[in-house]
DNA sequence: TCGATAATGATAACGCATTATCAAATAAAC
DNA sequence: GTTTATTTGATAATGCGTTATCATTATCGA
């Protein structure tokens, strides 16, 4: 991926403008509307090499496929929408998770996925005969 | 599954002896050691019937494959050793996670995974030279 | 002990995310 | 504008965890 191409950049674009963090499909559908057409062989091989330069970072939540957001550099955690399945950035940190550990084990970093309503789903919530 | 088999004993005797989720794998690999020759199928059958009686919980963790455990029905966590990669219960929490969630989310769960090294990692560190 | 039927083991098949293939399109150097 | 090498899109193939198939074995009630 040397070459800037209307697809790359829309890929781009699509990441960093979600201010979330995002499925392949997800990059698909938002890169496609500046893009139609584009296929998803596209995506993943982008998505490859921006991980490869670091331009992106992987995130792994429990059970789910990986999503992708820009590289922060700092500590933060995640949001997963149990109703939309949206995931945010949370990026505040109880801190140090060492007292949680069982004696002589040694905690050397931690990941915190929070559940719930986001506000938009908890402002709109479906309709009680669903 | 309606029988008792020397096979399904096994399997939950696995379980049961690990006090720690297992992996597919890692209870094929203990259940084997007391019915030799048992097959994956026999134990992801096993594991699915376990699941659906509510005798046995999924444990999911960020980028990995389920584990599973004996059902506690108590809120804990779990801990992920970076050098065996096996996984422990965790049995502490900080608590509410109210505070972290942006403002006009509402946190309804959360989980906590810890890395780091186990009790016998730390004991026995690799050789400096590997 | 016998018989009905459920569980097992070997293996094929499946589902799904991801990657490889390759001809056609296109970016960028000249 | 031409040329050349890279990227794209369509699609086949892959990898891997899990599930289905089915003949054989084994459980357990009668």
């Amino acid at each position: 991926m040397e070459r800037i191409t209307k697809q790359s950049t829309a890929i781009l674009n699509a990441i960093q403008a979600a201010q979330r963090p995002l499925l392949a499909p997800e990059i698909l559908e938002a890169a496609a509307l500046e893009v139609p057409g584009m296929g998803m062989a596209t995506v993943y091989r982008n998505i490859k090499s921006l991980v490869d330069n670091g331009m992106l970072t992987t995130v792994h939540l429990p059970g789910e496929n990986p999503r992708y957001e820009p590289s922060h550099h700092h500590h933060h955690h995640h949001f997963h929408c149990t109703r939309c399945d949206k995931v945010f950035d949370v990026h505040d940190c109880p801190g140090d998770m060492q007292q949680l550990a069982p004696k002589g084990f040694t905690v050397e970093s931690h990941e915190i996925t929070l559940y719930g309503a986001c506000e938009t789903c908890k402002l709109s919530p479906p309709p009680p005969s669903a």
